[in-house]
Formats: C-alpha cells, structure tokens, sequence
DNA sequence: TTAAGTGCAAAATCTTTGCAAATGT
DNA sequence: ACATTTGCAAAGATTTTGCACTTAA
C-alpha cells in the first residue's frame, strides 16, 4: 500500500467521520486490493485477527455511509467491495452488473456497464436497478479452454 | 383451490417422483396463489403447522427439482416462487426481472419481460442473468398517490 | 478527557443433521 | 411391506446485543 492510498483510506474515514481505526484501515484496504467483492467468510479470514463482531460492526458501518456496498451471491452470501471506485458523491449510481463466477464463486463489479432501459409493467415505479450475470469470469474461462 | 388445480399440484409432484404428501401440497397452493415471491419468514408463518425443518427440505426438493425457485431479496432473505408458471421443461427461461418493493418488500416475478442484451467485457461467459429493480410497486404507488 | 470503537461473552437466529415414528405407494 | 417423509431434539453456523476496556481526537 502506497503512501499515497493509506492517506485516501484516511481521508475516506475522516469525509464521513468515522474514527480512523487500525481494523477500518485493514478492511479498506484489503476491500480496495480486489477488483471482485470479497465474501464476508473471506474477509474473516484475511481478517482473522479482527474480532468477528468488529468486522460485523464496520461494514455496517461502511455500508451505511456508502463507502462500500453489499451484494448477495447465489448462495445468499454476503460480498462487500468498495462502492465503485469512481462513484463520487454527486454521481452516485448505483446501476452495477454483478457477474458471480459459478466455478470460482468471483463476484464481479463490472460498475462501467450501462444498464439498457426497460419498460416495466404499468404501476411499477422503480428506482434502481441491478444485474446479475452467473457464468465463467475470465480467469475461469481461460482455465476451461486450456483443458479442451 | 379448485378440483382443477389440485389435481395439478398432485400431478407435478407425481412428475418428480416425490410423494404427494399434506405439506408438500400445502407449499404448493401456498406459492401458487401468490403472484409475488414469498419470503421463508412469511411462509413459516402461513405454515405454523408445518415443522421449520420440514419446510427447509420441502423448499430444497423443490428447488432442485425445479419446481420453484429462489430469489434473495434485499435484505439476503430467501424467497420462493413458482417457477414461472409458464416455464414448461421445453422452455425453460431463467432471464427473469425480480421487482422488489422498497415499501411492502414484496419481491414480483416478472417473467414476461425480455432483458435486452448486453455486451460483457472481454473474457466473460455468461449463461444467465437476473435483474433486479428496487422501487414502488403498483400497490404502494396506489397508497402513495393517495396520501399526496 | 471523553466519545467512539474494539473485543469478549453470551443471547438470539437461522440452518443443518440424526434418528424414531408416521405416511404414501 | 418398504422406501420416503415428517417431526422432534440437538448440533452447527450466523448475526446481534451488552458491557468493560481501549484508543483516537
């Protein structure tokens, strides 16, 4: 981590005055490191010495100030990242394609997809959307080619 | 629920091999009344009388067998529906649109609606998708309306 | 100094597993 | 009769809550 990023994360933290914390520093950038959401029990694991109840506690925290967001996999499992790396305060969208691998279970933010409009049935009144994609990310892709 | 339609649930069992059973069509007439999914709170609810732990594997037969399908709202709770009632085996379509309500919660099953495609970034291969939008449906638009 | 954050213990939920009794075929 | 399915008890896992101790500001 380069000087310059860990004095983002603690900008980041003061900007939403949070405490900066040695656990908030560690999940930022551990969040920030992928480019994929990372699965709560992941981040248990990386974070084995946070306290499992402190993890809880800060990405509720995070998630409610936006600076990550949260995105069920197809097993209902929690995954966290960063809430798109270029997602600044007034352009706030939150319009995401999430691709989840079904081999390496990879939640992707492909955040720089546009989202098609659609017309909804009469009465609905939406005000976001999100995609899911499941298939073989690319890494996974690969590895299936070369076994042919 | 008419003659009709319970002898409809008896012959889908019969197609997967699973025995026609009291709960099992309970489950059944439960979901197909419904047009919305229902969360495993709410049907724990509706089937008091049913075993938590039944329920969990009735959910799970069906699911594999394709009888229903699961859809996490926003909150990661399950929820369950009919597999697009007019799913046939021939046509089986996973593209579905998933509506879910900000106001009541309610998570909407819109088959019919056609998700435009999309071009993926290099390296991915999808093989499905799933939409999801967030907003008012046309119930608590109705009651917003209203209050105005 | 003190309000916010962490860590531990413990409660509350949610989900799964094992097994005897009940039920459908 | 026999394989499935159910219901209960109990284990396992996940998430929340309470409170004393620590730490950033």
């Amino acid at each position: 981590m380069t000087q310059h990023t860990a004095h983002k994360f603690e900008a980041l933290l003061d900007k939403h005055h949070l405490k900066k914390t040695a656990p908030r520093l560690k999940v930022l950038s551990m969040l920030s490191a992928k480019n994929v959401a990372t699965s709560q029990p992941d981040l248990e694991g990386v974070m084995a010495d946070i306290d499992r109840v402190t993890l809880y506690r800060i990405l509720n925290a995070f998630e409610e100030k936006g600076i990550i967001h949260k995105v069920f996999d197809l097993n209902g499992t929690a995954n966290y990242a960063m809430c798109s790396s270029n997602c600044e305060e007034n352009h706030h969208h939150d319009e995401h394609l999430h691709f989840n691998c079904t081999s390496c279970n990879n939640v992707y933010c492909l955040d720089e997809l546009e989202i098609p409009d659609l017309h909804l049935p009469k009465g609905f009144k939406p005000d976001g959307f999100t995609l899911y994609a499941t298939g073989l990310c690319p890494k996974c892709n690969k590895v299936v080619a070369k076994a042919r």
